[in-house]
DNA sequence: CACTTGTTTAGAATCATTATAAACTACATA
DNA sequence: TATGTAGTTTATAATGATTCTAAACAAGTG
């Protein structure tokens, strides 16, 4: 299995949940947006025993420790995750509630000017809000 | 007072408790940001009769709506508002869990390439992660 | 195989937020 | 000033996402 050695070098034991989670996560074309509760229907469709939801709650924060998810920044109910890792940001559609991917070249380059002393950049996420 | 044609204007009645969480908002020298929780605080301190949290969340989410609230997107376990609604953006600072504004003019001009359909951008929102 | 440590699990607990419905109040109109 | 009504406040219950718990289980090492 492709994902075992994945994990075993993350320090993650590749368990049989965690291998069926990165199949329903990775092995797909496109990379996607997702809550734990519809991760939790797309695994129901997809496998046939059942992962229990604090598994999935576990394995999805320890792939995000690993740089495997990222949380996107949105204000919900629900925390948003994303299997796409790049450096990208994000629309979101106001009336439909939904997130669509903005690619880091569909933006012009961002210059943060001002400086915090002793910190430094991690990250800069863009959202750019949709109305009809 | 100040804040009774505010509330009228915008078809909101002015009642004592809107007319405190008005004071307790927007009678300071400086914008800031807060949680319901952490208003709730405030209030405390600042008024002698009690708010229930009820109308608080009911206030708060009346102002946004309004425009004189605005609601910040990042992902915590409580939802964080800025008195700030002017256009601007901000740092996180992950280790202290703590905002800090970010004005425009911080921030060089940003350009959003990619259109969608029938939608128009109703806000730009950045959010630079800090780590130490 | 035996041991240790990490993992899974169901269910309980937590905590922010929202709903409920009864009491209350602003305010227009008589 | 009194009255009606629509909007507000309130305590409390309900909801729902997330985290905790602690017991059963599984992976990896020797």
């Amino acid at each position: 299995m492709k994902y075992i050695e994945k994990l075993r070098n993350s320090g993650l034991r590749p368990t049989k949940q965690r291998l069926q989670i990165c199949e329903v996560l990775f092995d797909t074309e496109k990379t996607f947006h997702f809550t734990i509760n519809e991760l939790n229907q797309k695994i129901k469709n997809q496998i046939n025993n059942k992962i229990s939801l604090a598994t999935i709650y576990n394995t999805v924060h320890a792939f995000e420790k690993k740089g495997y998810l990222k949380q996107i920044p949105i204000n919900s109910n629900q925390t948003y995750f994303d299997t796409n890792v790049s450096h990208h940001h994000h629309f979101y559609d106001l009336k439909d509630e939904k997130l669509i991917d903005l690619e880091n070249s569909d933006v012009g380059p961002i210059n943060i000017l001002k400086k915090i002393n002793g910190k430094k950049i991690k990250s800069v996420e863009v959202l750019v809000k949709l109305e009809d």
